[in-house]
DNA sequence: CTAGGTGCAAAAGGTTTGCGGTTAA
DNA sequence: TTAACCGCAAACCTTTTGCACCTAG
């Protein structure tokens, strides 16, 4: 759904001098912890993986440094429900499969010609920028 | 992305009755305020709608009323952004575009065939109840 | 009579903000 | 030296909950 880059440490430098920013100490630990476990964690998630590392971070910068991370477009911010933000580092197209059940977040890879179609529906003179499909039920293993 | 039914006030009584509810004046009063202006306002923004009509009516019975909705699929609860939950009565297959500018939405018809081709790209045994697609970008007259 | 519904006020998340102190260009 | 950044605590906003009262089946 956005221009691709492969997602590696070494970018978060590169992204953040483009934009002006520091690279922090906070800000590797953040994004790391998201290409770790790319379970779509919540802010607060990301707070408790990330304290045994860096026990002095505060759940506030965990925000700011999302926050910034999601500005450069290195995460995505997803909420497809009521309750906290989740925060995901797979920067490839791809759809999220929801279940219901368990509350678990799969990402769905999303051939270009799917995505391509999708666009397609809209009237012309809409210029959407991103495309979040989302689906919602029960996954195989659940 | 539901079973369709036309979207009209009778349906109400009917549909909360299949559910074993109640129809309530506050319920009656929060569906059409939903049919009548069908711009996904926000429970706050339904209150305030709906606050001429019934003074009495307190945040928490809309907050009641709207979840009452969604569960007989009337309403669709949206959730696409950080901040308060939308809500929307329109039942056709169709996707959201969120104006990043404005803050608006609007409905984009979907064709069946777009949402086959989206239902397709799940691997076997996963078994969505519903799609949700939602594009972020700028409107035409934004 | 009784389950379901309402209104109120208080509490519970999740997130943001203000501020004093710190740090890298 | 100075703009960006951090950590803390308090504030904020949206939503949920507990409880007393009410009402339709």
């Amino acid at each position: 759904m956005r221009p691709e880059t492969p997602e590696t440490p070494a970018n978060l430098a590169e992204r953040l001098a483009h934009s002006g920013l520091r690279n922090t100490p906070q800000r590797e630990v953040v994004y790391h912890a998201l290409l770790d476990r790319r379970d779509h964690p919540t802010a607060d998630e990301v707070y408790t993986r990330v304290r045994p590392e860096m026990p002095s971070i505060s759940l506030a910068t965990v925000y700011n440094c999302l926050e910034t991370l999601v500005q450069c477009d290195l995460v995505r911010q997803v909420n497809f429900e009521r309750g906290p933000s989740r925060y995901c580092a797979n920067l490839h197209p791809h759809a999220h499969f929801h279940d219901e059940k368990t509350g678990a977040t799969y990402d769905i890879p999303l051939p270009p010609e799917v995505l391509a179609q999708v666009r397609g529906v809209l009237p012309s003179g809409y210029d959407a920028k991103t495309v979040e499909i989302t689906f919602h039920g029960q996954s195989p293993t659940a």
